[in-house]
RNA sequence: GCGGGCGUGGCGGAACUGGCAGACGCAGCGGACUUAAAAUCCGCGUCCUUCGGGAAUUGUGGGUUCGACUCCCACCGCCCGCACCA
């Protein structure tokens, strides 16, 4: 998931490999031995974590601790793992890892959204079976994953491409079919002609198939729908319960579901057409109904085909609208053409009659697919209006605008206003003139005020291959019958031949034919596969006892949903968290989870893109990080040729321009920690973040300061666990201040996301204790203190320097995975003496140091004899004293 | 067009409930250490300075306040999402 849509990393380079770029490296030329090597200690740590079961939980918590779920979306095994999907993970990790550490039971999984269109790719250009390149995949990445050392539950890991997981989506199928939550109808979709297939509109690129480029075609096909309307209320307003996700999430999530509030009207046709005696439309402006001119229809409507079966003019027009596409975009720049049927439909309520049209810009998939023109007040009623020569009637009249003069001219008036020119609405506002007009259509039969969703049922039929088979057997005499369930998994079948254009189960030699369940007579198996976003709306569930034998286990999946935190990209706003909404309460209402909100996801979490600068070699061509070498004077060369680069944006990471970094060839070279580390110092993870050089660099350089100032103040400090002494002098008591005041500022800044906060800090406090230098008992036991809270306070964002550390600070004494989190003493924490900042007049005149608590009129004495405060005090009156304990005083002149 | 968000040094960014703007890191410059380099450590935002300090500065203009990065009004710019949605 995480990825399919995000850019895709690069295969990596050769360059990229550690043979050829770690010699280059200064550090590899170290000798000093005292230096820690990530690569000797990472792998020892995760198998010392894995060998302690430290992430696993089980499917029922026992109940002695509150149970925390944290998951990352998923990610498609698309070959190797790219810098995203560490940022992703590492913010996940350290979610994980604080809040085993706060006392809670984490369910913290990871598995492969495995299905998808790549999978046939790979297998039609090189001769891979789909199942072999994703399986293979899914070794190398989880490989990848496992050196980031990642604190996951690996014990349940699945792939959605495996029969054990997608049976169980075929049996959620069938009990939301069951439940009339699926329905088979007819639908528009994008049909290339050339590769015999249904395209996503994405796939859809300038009217073209984005693979075979032939002009694709719009056709109606019986589809598979999941009924998500029937949600549509629920689904919005549910948002407004979900405090813990970004608002423009939820934005975009209205936004796409879009009620809108108005009214259908049923307008009569002078002649009827083919049965067709009257048209409804939908309009959020039945207020304006006095403003008429036209009706227009979709050239999908039912009647448009009927005229068109009588009217050549009218087929031709309709089949020219056939050809432009349905992606957003290809309407949008269509400009706006008709047709006159010659039919008239009359007015509800003024009597006369008006054209119908057929109009290119009214679309079939909302409302009822025709429309009312009222030109005065709709911009491309008025457009069309004016194309066609077609009447405009002002029926709202602008505030402070005069009805005798006011006309429109290019622009329409879609504010409000009051109704003028509208027999009995005259005078009224919009919005009484809307209630009065409804009531009205109502009171005669002519039409109802209605409430109009954006959302449309969820199309799932994909004429794949590498998809989950939909589990359902045509039969000529009974119809469609469900898979009886004792017979689930319907599995893929091995030998496909992907070279053929078409469906590849559809023309399977053998696959498709089967005995009717019901009938024994011979039927065909749909050959419909699921749209892939179906394997990633219930998978949260499926983690929580992902070897159930129905799909969820109803005890574990009440006991760990919702998710308590969930992490992904921005990518995935609307579909696929919408989806997932969907099937939680759909599973919900079909038993399989008892989750009464219904929402999945109480927590959300976004997080930015990894950009990278970009470089084009002398010949204009892209070359990778890897192969380019900054020199000191700023430029930048060929690694090999030494030829000039050229240094271009920073541009989000992609194969296309090849300014990707490959995760393995980083740790290689520095280490899990250090990549962890720089990813979240950067800057905040919900912004789009640079991945450079010199960053990783100064992160790297932080982890050996680090091991420095731990191997370096060994040797003095009291053993662990040493009882702290009776008192402490001054900069004893400073440095424990500063441990307590770290521990209470990490903490609230990994509470809130705020890791670049955390990391500063930490940075803070490593330079802090570095600065100090005596050698005294108490002092060498808040050394230890503050050197243990540091190495504690790191251990969720670079985890085997923790233990590492931890191993030689407090030998035997466990691994900083399995301790508490701690906590700060406010009394330590506390100052003996504050710093007040002296204004006058609101300028920084000088700081005075007071004792914590003392009385405002020393304070403010104290103020005043500051030697900067008093000249610039001398000689004038001060008119007030502001105090503000412990911040600040103010002299007013 | 509608909706959401963001503007702070060369760069990423920090700043609690309105109280010392620029923490921390990166880059750059200077210094220490070194035969030298790397590594490491220290110092440095701008302008003026009589070296005490002073002035300007958080996109722009106004306002509220003793005091504004923070609150209010207007404007400018950028980013993201949606859109013939009737």
């Amino acid at each position: 998931m995480a990825g399919r849509r995000a850019p895709r990393q690069a295969r990596p380079h050769p360059l990229n490999l550690r043979a050829e770029t770690t010699a280059r490296y200064p550090m590899d030329q170290i000798t000093d031995t005292a230096r820690y090597d990530p690569a000797e200690a990472e792998p020892r740590w995760q198998r010392a974590w894995d060998e302690a079961g430290c992430f696993a939980v089980p499917d029922l918590p026992d109940g002695t601790k509150p149970k925390y779920y944290v998951l990352e979306m998923f990610p498609y095994p698309s070959g190797r793992i790219h810098m995203g999907h560490v940022r992703n993970y590492t913010l996940g990790d350290v979610v994980a890892r604080y809040k085993r550490a706060r006392g809670f039971a984490v369910m913290h999984p990871m598995g492969w959204d495995a299905f998808g269109l790549p999978a046939e790719n790979a297998a039609r250009e090189r001769g891979i079976h789909p199942g072999r390149w994703t399986w293979d995949n899914i070794a190398t990445m989880r490989g990848e994953l496992k050196r980031m050392g990642l604190s996951l539950d690996w014990s349940r890991e699945f792939a959605t491409c495996d029969p054990a997981y997608y049976g169980h989506q075929q049996a959620l199928f069938l009990d939301f079919l069951e439940a009339g939550l699926v329905e088979r109808k007819e639908a528009f979709v994008n049909w290339d002609p050339v590769d015999q297939t249904v395209l996503a509109n994405e796939q859809v690129i300038d009217g073209r198939g984005w693979r075979s480029g032939a002009v694709v075609e719009r056709r109606k096909l019986s589809q598979w729908f999941l009924r998500i309307t029937r949600y549509a209320e629920d689904l919005l307003a549910a948002l407004d319960t979900l405090d813990r996700w970004p608002e423009r999430v939820r934005t975009m999530q209205r936004n796409w579901i879009g009620r809108s509030d108005g009214a259908r009207i049923r307008f009569r046709l002078e002649t009827p057409v083919d049965g067709h005696d009257a048209v409804e439309v939908f309009t959020t402006r039945p207020d304006t109904l006095f403003g008429m001119s036209f009706l227009a229809l979709s050239p999908d409507h039912p009647l448009a085909a009927a005229i068109a079966a009588r009217d050549p003019a009218a087929a031709a027009f309709v089949a020219s609208c056939r050809t432009l596409g349905t992606t957003e975009a290809a309407l949008e720049t269509a400009e706006k053409r008709g047709h006159d049927t010659g039919l008239r439909v009359r007015h509800p309520f003024n009597g006369r009659t008006y054209p119908v049209w057929i109009a290119n810009f009214v679309l079939m998939e909302y409302g009822t697919g025709a429309i009312f023109g009222c030109p005065g007040h709709d911009q491309r009623d008025l457009d069309f209006a004016r194309r066609y020569g077609l009447s405009v009637t002002p029926v709202v009249l602008p505030p402070g605008a005069e009805a005798t003069t006011f006309a429109i001219g290019d622009t329409a008036f879609v504010e409000d206003g009051t109704l003028i020119n509208s027999d009995f609405l005259d005078g009224l506002e919009v919005p009484a003139a809307k209630r009065r007009i409804v009531e009205e259509l109502e009171r005669t039969g002519q039409g109802t005020g209605v409430v109009q969703w954006r959302l449309r049922d969820w199309g799932i039929s994909r004429q794949r291959y590498w998809g989950c088979p939909i589990p359902v057997i045509h039969c000529d005499a009974c119809g469609i019958v469900p898979v009886p369930k004792d017979q689930l998994p319907v599995r893929l079948p091995e030998d496909v031949d992907l070279a053929r254009p078409g469906n590849p189960l559809d023309h399977h030699p053998t696959w498709k034919h089967v005995a009717c369940p019901r009938c024994r007579a011979p039927a065909r198996r749909e050959t419909d596969t699921m749209d892939t976003f179906v394997d990633s709306s219930w998978y949260f569930a499926r983690f929580t006892a992902p070897r159930a034998e129905t799909p969820t286990s109803r005890a574990a999946a009440d006991a760990w949903l919702p998710v308590d935190q969930y992490i992904g990209g921005i990518e995935h706003a609307i579909l696929h968290l919408l989806y997932s909404r969907f099937f939680a309460r759909a599973m919900r209402d079909t038993g399989h989870l008892g989750l009464a909100s219904g929402e999945p996801f109480a927590g959300l979490f976004t997080q930015g893109m990894v950009k990278h600068e970009t470089y084009r070699g002398a010949d204009g061509r892209w070359l990778y990080p890897a192969e380019v070498e900054k020199r000191a004077d700023g430029t930048a060369v060929h690694r090999e040729t030494g030829e000039p680069v050229t240094v271009g944006a920073v541009e989000a990471m992609s194969k296309s321009k090849r300014n990707t970094v490959d995760p393995g060839a980083i740790i290689d070279r520095y280490g899990a920690d250090t990549a962890r580390w720089f990813i979240l110092s950067d800057n905040p993870p919900e912004r789009d973040m640079e991945w450079t050089e010199a960053g990783v660099a100064g992160a790297h350089r932080f982890t050996q300061r680090v091991w420095r100032l731990v191997q370096g103040a060994l040797p003095s400090l009291p053993p662990h666990g040493t009882p702290a002494p009776a008192g402490f002098s001054a900069e004893a008591r400073a440095l424990r201040r500063a441990t307590h005041r770290t521990i209470a500022a990490v903490t609230q800044a990994l509470e809130t996301f705020a890791f670049n906060v955390a990391v500063a800090r930490l940075h803070e406090f490593a330079n802090a204790i570095a600065d100090v230098r005596g050698e005294d008992d108490d002092l060498a036991w808040a050394r230890r203190e503050a050197l243990e809270a540091l190495v504690r306070l790191f251990s969720p964002m670079m985890p085997h320097l923790a233990e590492e550390c931890w191993a030689l600070l407090a030998p035997g004494q466990g691994m900083v995975a399995t301790l508490p989190w701690l906590e700060h003493d406010t009394t330590l924490a506390a100052a003996d003496t504050v710093t007040i900042a002296v204004q006058v007049m609101g300028r920084l005149r000088g700081t005075i140091e007071v004792p914590v608590g003392a009385d405002e009129a020393a304070v403010l004495a104290a103020a005043e004899a500051e030697t900067n405060v008093a000249r610039a005090l001398a000689g004038r009156t001060i008119r007030k004293r502001i105090h503000v304990p412990g911040k600040i005083v103010n002299f007013v002149l």
